[in-house]
DNA sequence: CGCCAATTTGGACTTGTTCCAAACTACGCC
DNA sequence: GGCGTAGTTTGGAACAAGTCCAAATTGGCG
């Protein structure tokens, strides 16, 4: 651990972010290990814990932001929560309704057939 | 049309539902014709127009009773929105975001390959 | 260093849905 | 056909997730 958090500097410029605090705290969070998924409360409250301060607000607009940038998926799971993903490649979701747990599933393991065509 | 309501009436007591005026007129909005994919208000809507005097409690109360009895399925579809469906057998959806409109995927569209062991 | 636009923030607000206690009604019983 | 009671319905309050807003703060640039 003891990262510096240049490359996460980077990555919020390259995307036309400035690197503030709070997002770089939130940054650190989501993507300093493996991928994981989080809801806007469920990540407040972390970075509450790991003693950042940040509003349940500024959670969601950062969401928000990352996810209109391609760096989170956004996942419905459940209707009334939204999970935000941070393997942003296309691939499905196991989710357990008794424990709200979410996990990804292996690529390959869904097959779509012919789709409908979209309309105009 | 002008179709009797006995049939209807049978189902609902089937389910240990009394068949009341509200339980009734919102049935036969449902399963009177083809499949249907409704959400609350939206049924709600309908129903008074038709001259039903129903809550949108009631067409709450409803839609999840039917749900918990297996006549209908609940679909999440774009988080903070319930619909549900009448077509109860296994299916995937096609739901156009520009419209909100909700279609069946014929079945056999969408294949799934080997999923992970489901926990105890 | 100082300015300005971007960002953050607490709190009010919105939307979808559930809860609640009181009024109503289906239905078995006599 | 009346009655009693448990099941239903209902309007409005209550909730929860998420968004909006205007004021305060802050990053980046000259």
């Amino acid at each position: 651990m003891q990262r510096s958090d240049a490359p996460l500097t980077e990555i919020l410029k390259r995307h036309g972010m400035r690197p503030t605090r709070q997002r770089l705290a939130l940054a650190k969070l989501l993507f300093a290990g493996a991928n994981r998924h989080v809801s806007a409360e469920n990540l407040h409250e972390e970075a509450l814990r790991a003693g950042a301060r940040v509003s349940l607000a500024t959670v969601y607009n950062t969401l928000n932001q990352f996810t209109a940038v391609g760096l989170l998926r956004e996942v419905t799971v459940d209707s009334n929560r939204s999970y935000f993903d941070t393997n942003t490649a296309d691939h499905h979701h196991l989710y357990f309704q008794d424990t709200g747990r979410l996990e990804d599933l292996e690529p390959g393991a869904v097959h779509i057939g012919e789709l409908p065509d979209p309309p105009a």
